[in-house]
DNA sequence: GGTCCGACCTGGCAGC
DNA sequence: TGCTGCCAGGTCGGAC
């Protein structure tokens, strides 16, 4: 499951091979993922990108006339850096061909990802609404507390919720409070000040962590995140709680349990946190 | 405005 | 062996 340090990790990837390359043709295999199919088509066509970035978990493609394609993999989403001969399998959902033979391949097993093109000065809805990055300089204690101090949502859900804090999915938001020791179920707004100082500095620890160790590939299905090299993140052998019900907590060897919150696992230690 | 919840989507797996 | 139903979870839109 793509999220911040998965994302962050295939951004930099791309960036080594995309930038000032002209895209010969792209093929779009499934339109309904598309906002406007027929207009990336026509946008995309002949054009270059200029850079790549990242906000939250959508990946941001500047383009050389000024639009920008936006792509957000979901669940089980994947951009492949191909070359001959390509990597294409039956889940390959959009090809985009280059003019010096190389192909970007966007790979979606349950096909949950989304694609759009925007023109220079048009708006996106979901980009605006996206809340602090938790790596910037933004993030900081006290915006952290103020957004804290107005939710009566479950930590679990406020650590999930894009509009408050952007990138963290479910894996990290298990990990992050884990190492805050702040039980899952524990109202934003119920934190005390220790807490918050914990979770103010879990939060990047995590991430960055996870970001040095190009994300987390929990199992080796197709539907597994991988790299843009279509190869395997490491930080899954770094998780301590994630996809570890039963396990003995790392700190006090309780066993980790697992509850779920909004159709969600959460996973933590009833110990320790 | 904040929160909750179902829908979307499909491979994998358990149960029969 | 083959079928059925459930589960995984990020985002969106509608309901409250």
């Amino acid at each position: 499951m793509p999220e911040l340090p998965e994302v962050e990790t295939i951004v930099r990837q791309l960036r080594t091979n995309i930038i000032r390359l002209k895209i010969r043709q792209i093929e779009i295999l499934r339109t309904a993922q598309w906002k406007d199919p027929e207009m990336a088509v026509r946008i995309l066509t002949g054009n270059q990108f200029m850079d790549v970035r990242r906000r939250a978990k959508f990946i941001l493609f500047d383009l050389a006339d000024g639009h920008r394609l936006i792509i957000h993999l979901r669940m089980t989403g994947k951009l492949i850096w191909s070359a001959p001969p390509y990597a294409q399998d039956k889940f390959t959902r959009t090809i985009f061909h280059f003019e010096d033979g190389n192909q970007m391949l966007f790979n979606d097993t349950r096909a949950l990802g989304r694609l759009e093109v925007l023109a220079p000065d048009q708006y996106s809805k979901s980009l605006e609404q996206l809340g602090i990055e938790p790596l910037s300089d933004d993030f900081n204690r006290i915006a952290l507390q103020n957004l804290l101090s107005k939710s009566k949502l479950e930590i679990k859900d406020f650590l999930l919720d894009q509009k408050k804090i952007a990138g963290i999915g479910n894996i990290y938001a298990s990990e992050i409070l884990f190492r805050s020791r702040i039980h899952p179920k524990k109202t934003a707004n119920s934190l005390t000040s220790y807490e918050v100082k914990n979770l103010f500095r879990a939060i990047p620890e995590v991430l960055s962590e996870a970001v040095s160790r190009m994300g987390t590939t929990l199992g080796s299905s197709i539907s597994d995140y991988r790299t843009v090299y279509n190869t395997d993140g490491d930080f899954q052998l770094f998780l301590r709680v994630y996809d570890r019900e039963g396990e003995a907590c790392c700190t006090c060897g309780h066993p980790i349990v697992r509850i779920v919150q909004k159709t969600r696992s959460s996973y933590f230690c009833e110990k320790c946190q």
